[in-house]
DNA sequence: TATATTAATGCGATTATATCGCATTAATCG
DNA sequence: CGATTAATGCGATATAATCGCATTAATATA
């Protein structure tokens, strides 16, 4: 929780932890918003979704096409950090999955990485 | 080369190749008609770096804030495909440099990866 | 060199993503 | 129940990038 501020349990946020609770994939907020049955006004869904950012409940990606995507942190270790890793956006399809794979790096002496954001990009083993 | 057609040299490519070849980071559009001294239109621009990207002599980054990066393709190999590599995104000094750094990854079977679109966002040496 | 061909450009309009301001609604607490 | 204020809806706004179309100009050809 990097934002101490008080957090209100409502209808619009708990539909979208649903939604993404229950993908396997990142999704982009137009997607989320398709999946979720109720009226969810567009800008709603993006604060609901950078709230959750800032909370460390979601991962943002953006991919190569320019548009952000969300999608559950579940952290791969007992280790506080959630794993940076890579993600694929498959051509085909149009979906960005998580990436059961670390993203590791040899950078020189004096930079500071504070984040990453990593995509690979092709046909899914489902789409091949 | 993957499109055949024939291109022609123009003032406005001679400039945004003179720019960019003597720039050691990638640049955006945007920053790319700041450098040039005589006007030209945005759509040409993004008109120009698209073409340059098909025929191999530019690659494209996309950041984590969504915006498209040129940068010159150096082959760092005598390998035809230039070498797929990192890129660094400084929030202080705002600019993306190509790190020497190739990406590497081991992926499940059946992907294909065509593509890859990879940043590390931090403080650069220069601004630590 | 003059002319024809068509790639390249400039301009305006357009699409799409994402954010912001502000009035209103509703979750939470005492 | 009433007060506080986080959350929402709505409209406006910002910005990146592309598109259509008429015009310009680079190159090829006669």
């Amino acid at each position: 929780m990097l934002n101490d501020m008080k957090r209100r349990n409502t209808p619009t946020k708990q539909a979208v932890l649903s939604v993404l609770s229950s993908s396997t994939k990142a999704m982009s907020p137009d997607a989320i918003k398709k999946k979720i049955d109720v009226s969810i006004d567009r800008a709603t869904i993006y604060r609901v979704l950078n709230r959750f950012c800032d909370d460390g409940v979601l991962h943002r990606v953006v991919a190569d096409d320019g548009k952000q995507y969300f999608a559950m942190c579940q952290k791969c270790d007992e280790n506080e950090k959630p794993l940076q890793h890579f993600h694929f956006r498959c051509t085909h399809c149009e979906t960005i999955e998580c990436l059961p794979l670390p993203v590791n790096y040899t950078i020189a002496k004096g930079y500071e990485v504070k984040n990453v954001n990593c995509v690979l990009i092709g046909v899914c083993k489902d789409c091949a």
